[in-house]
DNA sequence: GTTAGTAATAACCTTTTAGTTAGCAGACAT
DNA sequence: ATGTCTGCTAACTAAAAGGTTATTACTAAC
């Protein structure tokens, strides 16, 4: 791999690969079809599987359910069985899930933009295209 | 769609569908198994098809040729072909491809942290989450 | 004239992801 | 006793994404 195109202090592959990885970890856990509205509709306040279900047009209980288990896995929803009474089932996003607003915010902000740009259908100015390069 | 758990100024369901969808977008654009690694060898200064598809560990001619024209499509990258010599064609990250810096900056930072959560498989405090509420 | 490098594209196959349908087991309401 | 609500789950099907192989057409070197 070549860093020719830059003279300052370029990272190595490593490095890179490290940042990749993680990057490729945050997508995992927020991308997919369902992940994002499962995470928002438990934001919202919904807690229990059908309600859940309700909230978000289109899902199935299938996907429903295997998503809520991924979400438990990692961390970002607990799971309470109250069996006093006909047995309800509450999920609840843990306090770490709070760790992805700054990354939701970030993608928001780009979409909104993007969004816009479309919409005006304008071109990009001639210049160079560096920050990338700068962060990586 | 109900928004009982709190007695501030709460998002209408149309906000919360728009901040999705936005969020959505910039997810597909970074999103699926290659994007960012493509956008990562074009930031490294890779330029050429077979330059890139060695640069990428893994990636298909096909599945090289169908995202950069996406990629294209949405503004991220140049199509440049020099008939001069043995017809070269270059590609180019636009100076639109930056404002992706902030999202992937995210995207990386959270990604790390996230890492070294599992690796210390360490427990998350108990208290309430609240933060993804503010945001949506 | 055969091999290699240039940038793809078409046809086809496999894997992954998501959707559909049906059903279960417990408890409550009519 | 029949229906309905609860929270799932298994089996199957469909669609999307990605991978493999072959082929195109041109040049240049060996």
């Amino acid at each position: 791999m070549a860093f020719t195109h830059h003279n300052g202090p370029r990272p190595t592959p490593v490095q890179c690969n490290h940042k990749l990885n993680a990057a490729g970890d945050a997508l995992y856990v927020i991308g997919g079809k369902w992940r994002l509205r499962i995470i928002i509709a438990l934001a919202e306040g919904h807690r229990r599987f059908n309600d859940i279900q309700r909230a978000i047009h289109g899902i199935s209980a299938r996907v429903l359910s295997n998503e809520l288990k991924e979400l438990e896995i990692n961390g970002f929803v607990t799971r309470n069985v109250y069996t006093d009474f006909p047995v309800s089932i509450e999920y609840e996003l843990t306090p770490y899930s709070d760790t992805l607003s700054p990354v939701i915010e970030s993608l928001i902000t780009w979409g909104e933009m993007h969004r816009e740009r479309i919409m005006r259908a304008e071109k990009p100015e001639e210049k160079e295209a560096t920050a990338l390069a700068e962060i990586l």
